[in-house]
DNA sequence: TAGCCGTGGAG
DNA sequence: TCTCCAAGGCT
């Protein structure tokens, strides 16, 4: 039985490959690091997306070392936008690790690549499996699917992950391991998909459990989402003559290191100019003049949402303390450093109406 | 271990 | 407009 399916399983998975793979850059690759990067840019992020970061981020910087010496404002611009922010971070200081332990290039030991920052058991299997043809499954959610449904796995536990890997280390074609692995991805994006499987167009419905009972996209069992809270959010663009105040988020945060205008969130209590006055009393211990209300945006983060308000403020002080760094500039510097898409929301409004009215 | 961590496209 | 979710990892 496992030797048939092995045959049949990567046979019919790489000749599907073969003839239907898409043309992506960092296919065109045998570079280490340009695969780990590309995996690391892919993480819950679709193909269409990373590709104009990923061409970005190579022209400027070719190198583990090259990312390594990098100024970490600069790799977060080139980021900017791309979302969870803390992987640029894990990369950089992986990066440096690399550059510093192992004379910049990629371990050759499994476990000592799957140690660096950022690098968990998707991506270490994902690159030693396309860069150096070893035979380790790379299982993220579309092969979980994928497997779930020729295996009739229900539900994805840890036992039933253990019997996924165990099952995919016995079928993969050692010669090719980084194109099975590819090849199931595919699989899942383009025919074996959440809530529609095209089994007639699949190249291993012959061994799919999920498909014999004609019910594939029951499996897995969907899990349910939990509501996501809602944020009233103020901010001011605070002018002192031609110059605003921009502050540094925290590095462990959420939007770690990006900037943005200050301000926060409104509590019950409190009216959106007195939050304002109150947060940036807190925050810089100056007193504003709040003026007239730009506008305001919606955004949606991973797990809240936000409605968030813009005020044209104006003070004459110089900010007295501050726990984070913070920066005067002008409109036209908006461009050197990293905001998040919130920002630039206000920032769209403000370049259609006026910057400073 | 389940919650945290962005954004944009699909339907 | 709203929900779901996509080449996961960390704590």
């Amino acid at each position: 039985m496992y030797n048939t399916n092995k045959s049949y399983f990567s046979k019919s998975l790489l000749h599907w490959y073969d003839s239907n793979k898409r043309d992506l850059p960092w296919r065109k690759t045998n570079d280490l690091y340009k695969i780990w990067l590309s995996e690391v840019m892919l993480q819950q992020t679709r193909v269409d997306t990373v590709v104009p970061y990923y061409l970005q981020w190579v022209e400027k910087y070719k190198s583990i070392r090259s990312v390594a010496k990098a100024d970490y404002q600069k790799l977060l611009k080139l980021w900017e936008g791309l979302g969870y922010y803390s992987r640029c971070k894990n990369f950089h200081k992986a990066c440096i690790i690399t550059a510093n332990d192992y004379d910049g290039e990629i371990p050759s030991d499994y476990l000592k690549f799957r140690a660096l920052p950022g690098v968990g058991d998707y991506i270490a299997a994902a690159v030693f499996s396309i860069g150096l043809k070893q035979t380790y499954p790379a299982i993220d959610g579309n092969v979980k699917r994928v497997m779930a449904r020729v295996l009739r796995i229900k539900n994805i536990t840890k036992r039933n992950k253990k019997r996924i890997r165990n099952t995919l280390i016995k079928w993969m074609d050692p010669e090719r391991p980084g194109d099975i692995n590819q090849a199931l991805m595919d699989l899942a994006n383009r025919i074996c998909r959440v809530d529609h499987a095209h089994c007639s167009i699949c190249p291993i419905d012959e061994i799919c459990m999920a498909e014999k009972m004609s019910i594939p996209e029951s499996y897995p069992a969907k899990v349910k989402k939990k509501v996501t809270p809602h944020k009233e959010i103020v901010a001011g663009i605070i002018w002192q003559g031609e110059k605003f105040l921009i502050t540094k988020r925290p590095e462990n945060a959420l939007l770690g290191g990006l900037w943005e205008l200050p301000g926060g969130e409104i509590e019950s209590s409190e009216t959106p100019i007195g939050a304002l006055r109150r947060q940036i009393k807190e925050e810089c211990d100056i007193d504003i003049n709040i003026g007239k209300k730009v506008g305001y945006v919606k955004h949606a983060y991973s797990h809240f949402k936000i409605t968030q308000t813009l005020f044209q403020c104006q003070t004459q002080e110089s900010v007295k303390s501050m726990n984070k760094e913070y920066r005067w500039i002008t409109p036209i510097e908006v461009n050197n450093y990293p905001f998040p898409k919130s920002n630039h929301k206000l920032f769209n409004i403000l370049n259609s109406d006026g910057w400073n009215v």
